[in-house]
DNA sequence: TATAAAATGTAAACAGTGTTTACTATTTAG
DNA sequence: CTAAATAGTAAACACTGTTTACATTTTATA
């Protein structure tokens, strides 16, 4: 028997790990995150978590990836449920699946947009995944302006050469987007976030109470119009 | 003699534990923040600075006290250097203001902005100082609207009502802004915010690069156009 | 000025954290 | 059946915030 039986049960330990430590971030914040606590929870000792994951930071890495990944399949949903021409649908679909997946588990967003747990370092392997939530919203933008569907201000004026020159470098250096596609993404993704972190962080609860989540929609209307999407 | 000597040595060592705690916050973190590690700095032991402040909280809550009201600061200098007439002038000067105190202590920033420090219960007595940065942004808006220099979307798309009336029961709440304003304040609010942490977080460093000041010009441009601001 | 009181600081301890080392079972492979 | 790989534990180290008990210095007052 080729270590079948002890591989799942490896697999399985190393997915425990993980439950349980989205148990504590979801109760209380990724940056008290604790290895002990985990291991406590799973009935085990703290050092026998060191046979799965190399240090904190790489459970860490490995909660990352997950969750970008989450992130990155919400965001992606829409492409099977609306039509591909049917790209004002798409945007919108897209928006609000950004705000709903971080309403609906708000330390999970914090963990992947928010300050960064102290003393973590960024895995480079965690870059595609990282990558990807902004390429959708690039590509449905793109897509939408491939098709003559974008129409908006930035049409008629034009980026500073400076920004223009950047994003045409970037579009050498494999971006999927022409530079107007790239900064429109790069500026809907600046609002998404500075919405829905300033909701999850409390500072619209004063304002807006139980409105936020019309606030959120017309707010992505205003995008829509900025685009000129139709 | 009535103890000066005894209370001008207590304010200057708050101060000083004030000023270790800073360079700590600029140096590693919010999140990061040591008693001990500030005690060590100043020469004496943790339990020493229990005199000082009630617990590490209480230490947190004049530390963001203080970077409120620096921040409030900073947001109202155009006020003394720019006519209040010039009301697209403050306008971009705020938003460049907002964006550049970020930048020259993108930590202190986090601080304010950022994921809450685990454990840390926002004091009430906050309240005022973290108002008074979105006071700055809506009281300039709502400067321009009253002087007829907002002639962007929003005056002729109407809110959806159930938005208009929170905004209603704000201001009969004490709100100094009629809806309109309000929200577009929460809208600049969000937008600065969104490219400002994505910025200090690093997401815009591979997209960006040296160009992130001309990404937030122009953007700024956009919300001039959006609020049609004169 | 002597004395009582208030303020300031320290050392030791407790419970918590990530992590390493040495050791012990258990499970698999040959 | 034996040797090796794996899984887990206990103890220790250096950190963290915080409390308690004690000592020292500074101020106020009788």
């Amino acid at each position: 028997m080729n270590s079948n039986r002890r591989e799942k049960r490896r697999i399985s330990t190393l997915d425990d790990i993980k439950s349980a430590a989205w148990k504590q971030v979801a109760e209380q914040g990724a940056a008290s995150l604790s290895l002990r606590a985990i291991a406590r929870e799973m009935g085990m000792t703290a050092p026998g978590l060191y046979r799965y994951y190399k240090d904190r930071d790489a459970l860490v890495t490995a909660l990352l990836m997950d969750a970008f990944n989450s992130f990155g399949d919400a965001l992606e949903a829409p492409h099977d449920e609306y039509d591909v021409s049917d790209h004002l649908v798409r945007f919108r679909a897209i928006c609000k699946a950004y705000f709903q997946w971080a309403v609906n588990d708000p330390q999970k967003y914090l963990f992947l947009f928010g300050t960064p747990i102290p003393g973590y370092r960024f895995a480079p392997e965690l870059g595609p995944s990282a990558q990807r939530s902004f390429l959708v919203l690039q590509g449905v933008i793109g897509n939408a302006y491939a098709a003559g569907k974008i129409s908006g201000e930035l049409i008629a004026i034009r980026l500073p050469t400076s920004l223009k020159s950047q994003y045409d470098a970037l579009k050498k250096a494999g971006m999927p987007s022409i530079p107007v596609v790239t900064h429109l993404a790069l500026s809907v993704w600046s609002m998404m976030h500075g919405m829905t972190s300033l909701f999850i962080y409390g500072y619209f609860t004063g304002f807006l109470g139980a409105q936020i989540e019309a606030f959120v929609d017309f707010e992505i209307e205003k995008m829509v119009r900025m685009l000129g999407l139709s």
